[in-house]
DNA sequence: GTTCTGATGTCAGCAACTGACATGGATGTC
DNA sequence: GACATCCATGTCAGTTGCTGACATCAGAAC
């Protein structure tokens, strides 16, 4: 993964070759592609840990919370544990906005995020509908609050920023 | 196109090679890639003039409507264009839905989507931030509201799946 | 009739990925 | 201490997605 993200960085992802990823880690490609699915999987390490933080802390919300703020305690969850190193979901987000292929499995992940996230939700009663648009709400609030967070002069860490978002969203749809 | 659509159902989108496609077509392989960027595109033909669409409506958008109001109205705009054919629609979502890398597509050309609408809603003089929520909020209500109408029993056409979508979050954010 | 242009074919090649099999070192067992 | 087992890794060959460079050829323009 280090050696993967040092190349991407050095010289583009594209430019990069899985047998040079592997040869700078001292192994072989075929045993690069043991450990990762594909070229970009190496930059989504952390996807599955951030996922079951943001449904336990879902599933540990008050019972009486409603859907969209269960949802929003599993944001808040995950902005902890991302929001400690902000120069390296600045660098990452770079290469993201670089390369579509890496924004692609961004929202792939960001996705189905979303989907388990509702179905943590129903878990707790909520109907189908409603769980996906709260679900898929809150992802929209948590991402959009990344962006802002990694962007030029934040007004607070990721947890500000997404409570900024949040603000934003509650003002247009009374607006509305 | 039509080769590709035919050839991704009858065997499936991996089991299906561009050499297939074009053979089916009557043009060589090489020809597919001048049309298509990837054996992907070939479904997505139909995302620029949906953008264009969208994005017209909301430019048409009355100058008091509010953010959410004018996205809303660009997604019912697609929302006609689309809700023509929905046994084409279920076949495309179906084949989505087996297969996640169609799936990323999917999802970038719907960021993309939302991106285009925030940006749309920026020349109405909306501020960057509520802009994204807004269009990306948009986005997802319509998103949603597709998943319903071709889904088993929906409860009218498209643009009634995205109504009924877009009362459910009403009444979550009212309860939030 | 010539020229020019745009679409297509041909061919060679790179890089992403995969399956099948070999190897070697660590661990456990008698 | 010899032996069996297992797991990570290496090796190798092959398929497929995709690209660049050049050739061809039919029709439009002059």
């Amino acid at each position: 993964m280090q050696s993967a993200m040092e190349l991407y960085v050095e010289r583009g992802f594209e430019q990069t070759t899985a047998a040079e990823i592997a040869e700078r880690a001292g192994v072989t490609e075929r045993t690069f592609f043991r450990y990762f699915a594909d070229k970009r999987e190496v930059l989504f390490g952390g996807a599955s840990e951030l996922q079951r933080i943001v449904l336990e802390a879902i599933e540990a919300a008050p019972t009486e919370a409603s859907p969209v703020d269960a949802v929003l305690a599993g944001m808040f969850a995950g902005a902890e544990r991302i929001g400690g190193n902000r120069d390296w979901s600045c660098q990452r987000a770079a290469l993201l906005a670089a390369n579509p292929s890496l924004m692609e499995r961004e929202l792939l992940k960001l996705s189905a995020l979303g989907e388990a996230a509702a179905d943590a939700l129903r878990l707790r009663g909520v109907a189908a509908l409603p769980a996906r648009l709260a679900a898929h709400t809150g992802v929209s609030v948590f991402s959009i609050g990344f962006d802002t967070w990694v962007g030029a002069d934040p007004p607070g860490d990721f947890a500000e920023c997404i409570r900024m978002a949040l603000a934003e969203l509650r003002e247009l749809t009374a607006a509305s």
